[in-house]
DNA sequence: AATGAATGAGCGTTCATTCAT
DNA sequence: GATGAATGAACGCTCATTCAT
């Protein structure tokens, strides 16, 4: 019983070994410039391997972009907490984008830079991973709709797509990709924050 | 003119030819999946003068950065006119910020693509492009702000970096990257430039 | 039959398989580009058998010629029939050449192949086939021979050899490796026939 | 002047190497087990040149085809004497095939195997070479023919695709494939051209 | 100054063989 | 005994760079 368990497992844990190792070497180096070469000696197993599993050094960026995606999406439900207000709401989504590009800067250091270059990957990104979290926010903003708290004009969809531009802005373009600081994205992304809310608010907000 | 005159005139329009057919190259295929080869040849020029003029391919790709990020900062002023609301302001921005990206889509994949991945681009591209249009951005509101159509507290220049970040992740990421149609993304940008100009202005803005 | 005389039936049923698999894909492929993979997916089981039962690619390939050798050697008695004259003897001899290269070309193209490469792999197909083949012919000569139908001074041996190289040159090379058609080579080896009967016998023959 | 001249035989000469080179490795090992490395490092020049020259070793072995193919056809007229006799006329061209199979026993290895194998190859060994050959034959033939040393009723077409073949067989299989003796074959084909030419010819022949 | 032929390090990938199960 | 997953050496080939002309 005990060896039937392992194999399949050590398998798995190779497989992710690679595509940690991938993602980590991809982000470093951009994917042409990676070598499978590193890859392997990092996962510390054969290179033939991500020919195996993968089917060449292009099947283990899909790989990444689809184990790392789901894991994306997952993650908003999670870690964003509901708020009473439309302020709170949109400012609670922007730093959590905030801090999760920057914690998964190395996947999307990787995703962005094939997604502009490479039609087929831009869809894989939009598909798996934008369409989601697009969808997380038109929910947010759903709600504090329905409950009156943002006027009935307002095409909550086109705001969603806004506020998750805003978020990649800050959070991967300026952050990550122009090294700028976290105090100053943060600052940022809360007057965005105010700033929109206001926007699309039926009732005054307090003044800060 | 006399022959002395030919000569570096030739010279500048060989190495003009060999930036525009890098910018093309480096954006079909990527930074490292170029060839030099495929360049000369697009360029119609020797592959040894890119190692006399650029030092190299990575030199090459800089001198695109510099070279384009000059164009692109210049073409602001000229060619996004001044509003009278605030609204109606930003959404000129927001529309000039669609269709420039997208114009330049062959710049833009090129300095995304390599700014997500190594630093000294990003720097670059934060100082040569995003700092200038940022700064123009700034300009703007000031005026809307100090003829009092913005209201006092709020903070122009994160409001600048908002916009920039809305049109970036409008007209390249969703509309380049993600191949969505102008018409979605002229869409969403109308209805952030709405709520934004909403949020931030001083006098009650007409219901839609 | 016990359960322990189909173990053995099993392994050598495998092993055929193995010899046939092989023989198939070296001759579509070639030796060396043929692989192991391939060959034990065609017989239906596992790649390691190839180690275990012909101690890897190369003992395979010798196994095919031990194995088709024999089964070479052993058709020419029951297939080629005793004629009462040198020229129907003869042509008999190399109508049946030109068939039997063509339905086992197969085998034909991997020994001749490797025979042309590979030292001990021509030494093989010489005294495993040709050699018989070779005795074959000699016995059905030396019989018309001593029959007086041969010239008493004709060297047997070496016309034998003669019409199995002209055998093999009609039936392997021009029909198989060149692709010439069964008409044009069967015209030829009657042809050779006539005129070679012609040149050992000893009594007139009729003119044609 | 000296420079210009210079240049174009030094790529000649390398060029030359190359395929003097591929065909020893090739021979030796055959096609597929000969690498582009050993190749090169024996013609003295880099490996990348095989791919500028040849686009690839499957190049490099078509040039090796083209180039010796010429060569051989060019040589038989040369090196074959025309013989008063068709005994001797026969007996000539068969020892000469003899022998020119052995100098240049590296070619035909590599032409048989990979023609017994790639019917891409055999059809331009069949067209490039054996064809000129036999049309050779034939002229030679024809000659004895016309002069009544030939019967009217021999097809010299079908006997001159025979001697060829035999030359083959003893010359190629036999001597270099088979590892027989020089002295073996040349028996054999004394044997054969005497018997053709004695089953092809009006007169009646001496006996020896 | 300009050329483009030559270089050769290093790439992604293949596959015979091994060996834990 | 049989399996097939894993290994890793070695392959053909690419291409930025060099340098003789």
């Amino acid at each position: 019983m005990s060896h039937t368990t392992f194999a399949p497992k050590d398998k798995e844990q190779r497989q992710l070994a690679l595509i940690e190792a991938a993602n980590a070497v991809f982000a470093e180096r951009g994917y042409e410039a990676a070598t499978t070469r590193e890859i392997a000696e990092r996962a510390g197993c054969a290179e033939g391997l991500i020919h195996r599993y993968f089917a060449g050094k292009r099947g283990l960026l899909l790989a990444i972009l689809a184990h790392k995606g789901q894991h994306f999406a997952d993650s908003y439900c999670e870690n964003v907490p509901e708020k009473d207000t439309v302020g709170e709401e949109i400012e609670a989504i922007l730093l959590y984008e905030l801090d999760s590009k920057w914690e998964k800067r190395d996947f999307m250091r990787i995703s962005v830079a094939e997604a502009a270059i490479a039609p087929e990957v831009g869809a894989v990104v939009r598909d798996g991973i934008q369409a989601r979290q697009v969808e997380f926010i038109i929910a947010r903003l759903r709600r504090h709709q329905e409950a009156g708290r943002i006027r009935p004009d307002v095409d909550v969809d086109a705001i969603a797509f806004t506020i998750s531009g805003i978020g990649f802005s800050a959070g991967f373009m300026n952050r990550v990709a122009f090294a700028r600081g976290r105090k100053e994205t943060e600052h940022i992304v809360r007057q965005a924050a105010a700033a929109l809310a206001r926007g699309i608010s039926t009732e005054k907000e307090t003044p800060r």
